[in-house]
DNA sequence: GTGTATGCCAGACTTTTGTCTGGTATACAA
DNA sequence: TTGTATACCAGACAAAAGTCTGGCATACAC
């Protein structure tokens, strides 16, 4: 009755169309994958996705639906794209912002992205119009490049510690480094990945 | 005994929450977005989304658990990440890609990611170690940044179009002009995006 | 043979989830 | 006043989806 089937080469296919499925829309249902695969039962489709959670290709919320997720999801996430920052209205500026950006991260960060003005930063290849993906940090490490909050405008900068205070440094030479006293300024995050769009 | 909230308050942040967990996990279900809002009742989590439906803000799949989607939902895609390309070898070197990076893009589109070597685009704000993200396409335009293959190795330059030959300049003045003759140089594709990963 | 593993099926149960009917309270306009 | 709209609630029903028990057939090792 059964017609013979290698072992493992059906579960090879579900697994890529599960794959797929969560990559490019949504996880599928277990009665999905019986019915893209016409098993005549639900079981059927159950075993392979159990196996498959089992040799740990895939991971599961159980009892909830469409349950099925990839272990290490690429882990992309979608971090708000803000325009411009001022005193103190980074949450108001996230709730308002201008689009979301699709960012590999492990997910439990707090990340945004941000439009980059003036020339300050070329020297380190940071230029006008790029944008820069933000983790929110409240302390860094010297040498990190980070967005502060200098007066009322967030601007990016290489930060340097001496002593007990903090230095904001351009890279450019046209540019000077701005010393702030400690309650002018505030550390919003570290600069993770620069990216600039070509066109569009 | 209602408490009194403004009109269309309560449904902004619905739609904000919905989004976001589209966005980066799920899309909720009603009783999910129920539980988020502590309404008592699920019919007015199901009025809000049928609500945000009605006036175009999300799309829905009737009676399909978590049916609830964007309407144009950016359209991410994952494009291979190459090391270096050699020559003719772009098919061989997607196939034996370094891993998957995820890309805002149309859908249509060929593209791939390549590593950058060598300091040649410095003035470009193109730095050794950042990854270009490149449309494969034949033909481009005068000024375009484009990935070319010249003798066995693939590189970064700025396309100039001299009457029926070619120019490939490096932004950088340490670097001289490629002035290929027509058969030893391929124009792999577009550079449509520049990415710089600071850790990890 | 026996035992064990895989791949598949039938049918049912239970939980989750989508859907629906009818209701209250507040605000606002005719 | 009446009517209409929004915002919310209570409780239920029905469909979808996850889960489970038991079974059969083939293959392979002992």
């Amino acid at each position: 009755m059964t017609p013979f089937t290698p072992p493992g080469e059906t579960r090879e296919k579900v697994y890529r169309f599960v794959r797929r499925r969560i990559l490019e829309e949504l996880p599928p249902t277990v009665r999905e994958v019986q019915e893209a695969f016409r098993f005549r039962a639900v079981q059927t489709a159950r075993e392979h996705l159990e196996r498959l959670v089992a040799e740990g290709r895939l991971v599961k919320t159980h009892g909830k639906s469409r349950g099925y997720r990839l272990p290490q999801e690429p882990g992309t996430l979608f971090v708000p794209l803000l325009g411009r920052v001022q005193a103190g209205g980074l949450r108001a500026a996230i709730e308002e912002c201008e689009g979301y950006l699709p960012v590999q991260s492990r997910g439990s960060e707090e990340l945004f992205g941000l439009r980059v003005q003036g020339e300050s930063m070329t020297g380190a290849g940071i230029l006008p119009g790029d944008i820069v993906i933000v983790r929110q940090q409240g302390e860094s490490a010297s040498g990190d490049i980070v967005v502060a909050l200098v007066g009322d405008e967030a601007t990016i900068k290489r930060l340097r510690l001496r002593g007990n205070g903090i230095e904001l440094h351009p890279e450019n030479p046209a540019f000077t480094p701005i010393l702030p006293r400690g309650d002018e300024c505030t550390i919003l995050g570290k600069v993770v990945e620069v990216r600039r769009y070509l066109e569009g």
